[in-house]
DNA sequence: ACATTAAATGCAAACGTTTGCATAAGTTTT
DNA sequence: AAAACTTATGCAAACGTTTGCATTTAATGT
């Protein structure tokens, strides 16, 4: 014989009011005298009243909660996001609930659809990268806000990063430490986010009047540390090697790093490393490598700010917003040529 | 003027049929003809029904959920534990909530007794730093299981990797590459996984009759690089430096790595480096490190599959159960003292 | 003293699904 | 052909909270 557990009419048969008045009374309604407050409050935690929150999500048509539809979660970069969002979310109490795409349209599609049984009320989301269309998305009858992988020539809320201006930063930071013959590791230009970091890198090769030259653009599927590898390899054949490298991830910029140091070049003196994304190994490596700072935890802030915002607004004039944040270099000593560091 | 969502009832009204035919038709109940499941099906994807999984939760008292409590999503280590927990959930049709405690006991509290309002069918928790007592988790009506920083004295699920056995075969392959000086990088012992690896390390010293020194024990408070650093540098300074170093995790071995490299010693000829996590940068440092794989991922899959039995459990003969991980030794270059390689 | 207003509480329906039990129709057994 | 099942469907209540509206009581104004 389990104990049911304590309900509101319950706690209104013991006080003699109304359910309706024990209702109000926690959800501190302004109607409610404070006396009655103070007696309900009491005897609430008296008998150990927990409120039913799915029969109150239920009645209310609100449940507090948010989506989250990741690639992977065991991506730094999206660790952080998570973390973002939770820790926005959890400030706002809402709560979240994580899914992985594993980088599949299929399981995204059929995230989306548990998610349209109505458990959430909004969606926060990164594409797979399989994902070249959006209808799925359109469905959906709460906001949705995109962040790092978001659709294009699509109407919806963003968060994302100026990769491209992001990626011009670094080149000419290599640039302006003396490098001439730069080289870049891209990712798959499919993705938007990549191929905006290699036109970025082309945009300010050209605007400082060096050749964009095609052998030292190497493409990798994935950006893994393994590809990166190749690529650095690659760019070790060379006759004029490059000065200089420009990589769309800190795992391939660690690749580029060992590659040339193992076949005897002294980085940052014959040849600079840049990464992207401020991964924690990139300040471990020795050296340490410069690289841009993608502000993931801000960007799960932000995009849970906006999401929320959106839910809660009362006007429902915006119907989307896109939210681009400031990234920043960060200089280590792999793109330090000219500077004489004594720090110990 | 927004447009009502489409309800069982409507499905009825339009198909001349109870709801409750409906529901049993979609729920595949055997009570119904095949033939007006056909027919339910077909006019539920015309009308484009999608049933409210809140109405459904609160009706049965059930929300196919999960609520899992980690200290920092962002750690790899967890963020492992949750993708293992998320990838066996999904296919179990349960889905996931995560709160981060910060490492903060109120925190923690607080997220219990929000997940006390019953939105969740059983909680998955790794204890925060500052948890002494477990008296918020007795309260809980649905079940519970932990993993890694799990409760003392208290009867609880639990899954857990077997530190101390793990800590002396590390520890003992030092020893078996001929290391005589066996140092250890420790964590905080109050939490009892860092007290197993020390007490590990020592008893294979014991075992294989070498001294236990003092001086060679460095203890840390939470294993960053940084302390890592600093230990390093104590045991450089000693007179009898240590020929083999045993870290309590990956971060911490970089950094000794790192500070003995520095020094012009050589690793592993001089000094053997041993991790433990099998963190990623762990097979990307120069030289590769020897690590202890505590399988993370299997870890979350294990607790998700633990916890969703005692959910579903029909008989309740089972009170508590703990679940012993198997760990393995991933051995690379950092104590490969012995072997010529001739990989590339 | 009576009308008006304000303050506090109660009533009852509603949210959408599920489920035990009842019922109707059809089938088999005697 | 009646009795006993089987099969398929319907009825109606229930889950616990919230909310618009009604009602009661107290307070204020004239």
């Amino acid at each position: 014989m389990k104990k049911r557990r304590i309900t509101l009419k319950d706690l209104a048969n013991e006080l003699n009011l109304a359910p309706s008045t024990i209702s109000r009374a926690i959800a501190n309604h302004p109607a409610i005298s404070e006396a009655t407050k103070k007696i309900v409050n009491q005897k609430a935690k008296e008998l150990g009243f927990i409120p039913n929150s799915i029969a109150s999500s239920f009645r209310k048509k609100k449940t507090t909660s948010l989506g989250i539809i990741v690639p992977r979660i065991d991506i730094h970069f999206h660790s952080l996001v998570i973390s973002g969002i939770e820790e926005f979310a959890y400030k706002a109490s809402y709560n979240v609930t994580i899914f992985q795409s594993k980088d599949s349209l299929d399981r995204e599609l059929e995230i989306v659809r548990i998610l349209q049984t109505k458990m959430v009320d909004g969606i926060i989301a990164c594409l797979s990268l399989e994902t070249d269309n959006y209808e799925h998305f359109k469905k959906l009858e709460v906001p949705v806000v995109f962040y790092d992988r978001v659709p294009e020539n699509y109407e919806a809320s963003k968060v994302v990063i100026n990769d491209f201006e992001s990626a011009i930063k670094a080149t000419e930071h290599l640039i302006s430490i003396g490098c001439k013959r730069i080289a870049h590791i891209a990712g798959n230009p499919a993705t938007s986010i990549f191929k905006a970091r290699l036109e970025g890198y082309k945009a300010a090769l050209t605007k400082n009047n060096l050749p964009i030259k095609h052998n030292l653009i190497e493409y990798t599927k994935e950006l893994s540390y393994e590809e990166g590898v190749k690529c650095a390899k690659r760019f070790l054949k060379l006759q004029g090697k490059p000065d200089g490298i420009f990589c769309a991830n800190d795992y391939t910029a660690v690749s580029a790093l060992q590659v040339f140091k193992k076949a005897n070049y002294e980085i940052p003196k014959d040849v600079a490393v840049i990464g992207f994304s401020n991964y924690p190994i990139s300040k471990i490596i020795e050296p340490k490598i410069t690289t841009v700072n993608d502000r993931a935890f801000e960007m799960g802030q932000a995009a849970a700010n906006l999401l929320i915002r959106q839910i809660e607004e009362k006007n429902e004039i915006i119907s989307s917003e896109t939210i681009v944040l400031e990234t920043q270099l960060i200089i280590r000593k792999s793109t330090k040529k000219n500077i004489h560091t004594n720090t110990p």
